[in-house]
DNA sequence: CCAAAAGTGTTACACCTACACCCATGA
DNA sequence: TCATGGGTGTAGGTGTAACACTTTTGG
């Protein structure tokens, strides 16, 4: 690239990283893969890749996520610059790391193959390299303390979802236990959810219902002041 | 700079752009400067400066809140990287804002005038080039969020300070009026605040007490599970 | 009929909010 | 003496956390 008004300034290889997050069997996982290319050829890794001169970091972004996953029209948002100088073996590579919360049933496993992507349990998670494994924690960090205030959870799951399934998102999230009647009460009476007629069976004899999501009436909600808080 | 690896990537100029915040006249304040440099010389701009190849993007914005301040020991955070492919106008240039708390009573006047630097209330801040009044925006989001959960509004004041100054400077940051007695109780219930003999006198006849943050005592109460919130 | 998960209410406590008056002092 | 900002307490309401039993149904 060549510079008008920015003369003799250093210029840096900047990639995306993407902490891909799926919810399956009542725990949060994280999408990694072995990685195609020295260094470290075969180290357990984030997904990633360089971001070219015709692309915003943010379209790397989602074209990173979208070529590993099959997945488009997901929701990320930016955890942050990693820029220490020796962060990346090989060389002086400066990583925009980025958090993708989608629902796992919709992921392509053809395309795992591909990649020998799986999916982590977050509470086992293996060492990961370069500094992959703090993007991953600071990840967390945020996610808590935005599921907390926006619902974001959601995009986690299906179109429809059963009470139980919430609560385990939600505990999985969190990292604790929360108990079952504050937690339904809280959420029912939030009035941003609509109960369905069918039951999932899949998890108990008796079934749970399922509900969904209702976005128009919590825009509507927040619009009126509602604060959010889980 | 030669890539052994990564061959046939794009490189990009990197820069950091510092939010400085300090407080003063009951009110947060940004340090802003006249731009020196094209394009857009002499427009209002946020401190900033390109990261130089031997420096972590980290170490590059402490240079540059040094360069501009004078101040040294400085709490930072990053707030995130920017990426859009036309936010500078002159070339494809990733900028990486981070924010700093200062005491202003610290700040070097004769840097001012030299860099033609000065303090713009946040209530009254006026255009800014490029993307960076959305950077001080997500800043202010920042702020907000933090500044309920860590005691972090204390890198604004000097070593000690009055009740009264701090509600202030909470209330600036909140941009919303607090009562008074309810503030103070939660404070001083916190016990994270030593009361000192001497007043000051410089806004009433009266005076107020001057007051300490005692972060021994605060980070003893966190070990022990406390959770601050203000 | 039994195991296993779904579903349901109440109470005590902590915290937050709203609110008004006296105090100390320099000019 | 008065104007100005500093300092103090209480009561009501809201939200949170703790807690155990009944229901459903497939195997």
């Amino acid at each position: 690239m060549t510079s008008t008004f920015y003369e003799n300034k250093d210029s840096f290889l900047v990639a995306v990283d993407c902490i891909i997050m799926g919810f399956r069997d009542n725990e949060l996982h994280i999408l990694i893969t072995r990685r195609q290319i020295e260094p470290l050829k075969g180290g357990l890794s984030l997904m990633g890749g360089f971001v070219n001169a015709p692309e915003s970091i943010d379209e790397a972004a989602k074209r990173v996520v979208g070529e590993f996953t099959g997945i488009e029209d997901i929701f990320m948002e930016q955890v942050g610059a990693y820029g220490e100088i020796n962060r990346d073996l090989a060389d002086r590579v400066i990583s925009v790391a980025y958090y993708a919360l989608v629902d796992i049933e919709q992921f392509d496993t053809l395309l795992a193959k591909k990649y020998d992507a799986r999916w982590a349990r977050i509470t086992m998670l293996p060492d990961l390299i370069f500094d992959h494994k703090k993007m991953v924690r600071d990840t967390i960090n945020i996610l808590q303390r935005k599921a907390a205030i926006k619902p974001i959870g959601f995009n986690l799951l299906g179109e429809q979802f059963t009470l139980p399934t919430l609560q385990s998102l939600y505990e999985s999230i969190y990292q604790e236990t929360i108990d079952k009647r504050n937690f339904r009460k809280k959420l029912l009476t939030m009035d941003i959810l609509e109960k369905l007629d069918e039951k999932d069976k899949s998890s108990s004899k008796r079934g749970a219902f399922y509900y969904q999501f209702n976005k128009e009436k919590y825009d509507q909600l927040i619009e009126q002041g509602m604060h959010f808080s889980l």
